[in-house]
DNA sequence: ATAAATTACTAAATCGTTTTAGTTTATCTT
DNA sequence: AAGATAAACTAAAACGATTTAGTAATTTAT
C-alpha cells in the first residue's frame, strides 16, 4: 500500500502540515524543507488519495461524460477528443451511455452528481424532453457543456455545428452535380439538428431555384441503414423519380444506396447520393459515400476546452459563465456524388 | 447543494450514527427509526457522498477501463458489454485510452490506483512488453481483468476468444469452398493472438493435407487498411497466385479486397477472402465480408462478470483469486466467400 | 425485587487530506 | 536591549461518511 502523508511526516520529523504545504508549494515551508519531501515523495511513490483531497477542496479532478449512442463512430471520435484533452490536462473522465433514455440520462446524472464530478460533458438522448435534470446539473455548480444534440433554453455551454449550413452544403453539391430532383430523408421532427440540416436542404433549393416538393422529403425516425433502405423502397414505388438524395445521415445513405444496389439503379450516375456526419464507414464501402464533415474530433476537443474556460472562471469568480462555440462544417466529395455534370 | 448526514441528523433529532445505520440497514436501529430516516431522505433526495464514504470502506464502487484503440469497433463493443453490466451493478466506469503506448498504459494505471478504482479491466497495447505496472496493480490489492490482449505470465482473471480455433475455422471455410492456394496475412509477432490465429491457419492446413509455404504468408503490423492493401500488391507483385486469404483482421481483408477490385480480381469468385473480428463495416462493404466473430460484447460481460465475482470474494476471503474464461469464436459467412465449389 | 440481558440509541474515533490560527525561534529596528 | 517583524513551522479543525465501544432505558430471568 501507498504511504499517506502521515508517515511521510513522521518518517521526516515533520507535521502533516508541513508535508501538504511543501507539495502544494505553500511560502511558509522554507526551499530546504520543501526539497527534502520533494525527493522523499518521489522515492516512496507517494500519491495523495482523491478521495481526500476531495473531501476538503471539493475538487475531484474528474469529468462525466454522457454519450447516447456507443455504437456511433461520430460520438467515439467525440470522445477521442474530449480524452485527449481531459488526458493532456489531468482529469479523470467518468464515461456514461445513455442508450438515448432520457431516463438513463437521468440516472447517470445523478450517479456523477454524486461522484462529484468537476463538470458533465453531454449530448442529449433522442427522447429526452424534459430538462429538469440538466438544471440539476447547473443547481449543483457543476459546470455543464452540451455538445451535438442540445437544449437551447437551458443556459450552458453548447458546442455544436452549423447543421443549417452543412444541409446547405450538401443539397449545394447536389445540385451542381446536375441534379434537380433532389429528394430528402430527413431526421425526426424533435432534435433541431435535423431541422436545421432540413432548412438548409430547403434553402439551397430557393437560392437555386428549385420548386420545393413535400412528396421527396420522408422522415427517418432511427436513422439506421434498414430504414434508409426501407424509405428508398417507399419513395421509388410510390413513382417519384428523382436524380439526387440527401440523406440525414451515413447509415440511413448506406441503407437508400443498398437498396437502389438492388433495383440496378446506378449510384451517382442515376442518383446522387450524399450523407451526413463522415461516419468512417462511408469511405470503405462502394461507391464510397459523399457527406458533409461535422469535425467530430475537434467537437470533443472544445467542449473539453470549454469546460477549462469555465472552470477557471469558476475557480476565481466563484460563479458560472457559459459560452458557446460553432464549428464549421465541411464538404466531403467521394463517388457516391462523383458524376460528370 | 445537497444534505449531508450531519444536516439530516439534526433535522431528525438524531446521532448521525443512527442516520447512517439506519440507511444502512443496522440491526440496532428500531424499524420505526428506520422508516423515518427512509421516508426524510427519500424527500431531500439525499445521497451519500462517495468520496467521504469510500475515505472509511475503502471501497468507490468504481473500476477502470483501459482500452488500446478508441476507434476500433471491437473494444467498443466490448465497452458496452462492460457498461451494461457496470451498470446493472451500480459501478462507475473511469474510461482510460492508451493508444496502443505502453507509456500511456502505464500512467492510465497509477491514475486509476490513484483513484482508488476498485478493479481494473483492461486490454493490453500492442507494444506492452514489461508487465510491472500489471503486477502492482495486484499488488495494490486491486482486482485486474485482462481480455483480449493479454499476459499469460500475469496472475489475473483473464477472458479470451480462442484464436486458434478461430484461425482454424476460418481456413477451413475456405478450404471447404474450394480454395487450395490460400495465403495468410498475419498479424505481429508480439501479441499472441496473431500467433494463435496463424496456428489455426496452419493447423487448417495440414489437417486438410494442404502443404504450407511461407512465401504465402505476410505480417502486417499495423493492421490497417492501408497495410492490407500493400501487402495483397506486393503478394500479387511477386507472382504468387492465390485463391484464398485469411486476414488477420477485418480492416486488413479490407485493404486487400480493395487492391484486387482494382486489378478486377473478382472476389470471391478468383479469390475467397476472410477477415478475423466481425467489425460492424464488414457488412456494409460490397462484397460484404465474411469473417470470424469474436463475441466482443459477451466479451465485455464476461470480464465485468469476473471482476464482480473475484470482487464477492475478497470480501470475505480478503485475498484475490481469479479464473479464466475462454469464448468461443462463431464463423460468419457472407460474401466474400461465397463462392460456389 | 434485583441482577442479567436486550434494545436502541449516542459519542467519538477514524479514513487522508487541506487550511486557519497559532507558536516558536531568529532577525531586524531604533 | 526591548519590541516589532518575519520565517518556518505545528496543532487542530474540517470535509462526510462509517464503526467501535459505550450507555441509558427497558425487558427478561430467577
Amino acid at each position: 500500500m501507498r504511504p499517506s502523508i502521515k508517515q511521510i511526516a513522521s518518517a521526516l520529523n515533520l507535521s502533516t502540515a508541513a508535508v501538504s504545504k511543501a507539495l502544494n508549494d505553500y511560502p511558509d515551508i522554507s526551499l530546504a524543507t520543501k526539497k527534502i519531501v520533494r525527493s522523499y515523495v518521489k522515492k516512496v511513490g507517494y500519491k495523495a488519495n482523491i478521495q481526500a483531497t476531495y473531501l476538503r477542496t471539493q475538487k475531484t479532478k474528474t469529468i462525466g461524460v454522457i454519450l447516447p449512442d456507443l455504437r456511433n463512430l461520430f460520438f467515439l471520435e467525440i470522445l477521442e477528443g474530449i480524452m485527449s484533452q481531459a488526458n493532456k490536462n489531468n482529469y479523470t473522465v467518468i464515461l456514461g451511455h445513455s442508450k438515448e433514455s432520457e431516463a438513463k440520462e437521468k440516472k447517470l446524472i445523478y450517479q456523477f452528481l454524486q461522484q462529484k464530478v468537476d463538470g458533465i460533458l453531454m449530448s442529449l438522448a433522442q427522447d429526452t424532453s424534459k430538462f429538469d435534470h440538466l438544471k440539476d446539473v447547473i443547481e449543483n455548480k457543476t459546470i455543464l457543456v452540451l455538445f451535438d444534440k442540445l437544449a437551447r433554453t437551458i443556459n450552458c455551454s453548447k458546442v455544436f455545428v452549423d447543421d443549417k449550413k452543412g444541409g446547405f452544403k450538401a443539397t449545394r453539391h447536389l445540385i451542381k452535380k446536375g441534379c434537380t430532383k433532389i429528394a430528402h430523408f430527413r431526421g425526426d421532427l424533435n432534435p433541431q439538428n435535423s431541422i436545421d440540416r432540413y432548412l438548409g436542404y430547403r434553402e439551397a433549393l430557393s437560392f437555386h431555384e428549385i420548386k420545393f416538393d413535400p412528396n421527396k422529403v420522408l422522415i427517418s425516425r432511427k436513422g439506421s441503414i434498414r430504414e434508409g433502405y426501407l424509405l428508398a423502397k417507399k419513395l421509388y414505388e410510390s413513382g417519384i423519380k428523382i436524380d439526387g438524395l440527401f440523406c440525414v445521415t451515413d447509415m440511413v445513405a448506406l441503407g437508400a444506396i443498398r437498396f437502389f444496389k438492388e433495383r440496378k439503379i446506378n449510384v451517382p450516375n442515376d442518383i446522387c447520393v450524399i450523407g451526413f456526419s463522415k461516419t468512417m464507414v462511408g469511405n470503405f464501402v462502394n461507391p464510397s459515400l459523399s457527406t458533409v464533415d461535422q469535425k467530430a474530433s475537434k467537437m470533443g476537443k472544445m467542449a473539453m476546452k470549454l469546460f477549462l474556460s469555465e472552470e477557471k472562471i469558476l475557480k476565481t469568480e466563484k460563479r458560472l459563465e457559459n459560452q458557446s462555440f460553432q464549428l464549421k462544417t465541411k464538404l466531403i466529395k467521394r463517388e457516391s456524388t462523383s458524376k460528370v455534370s
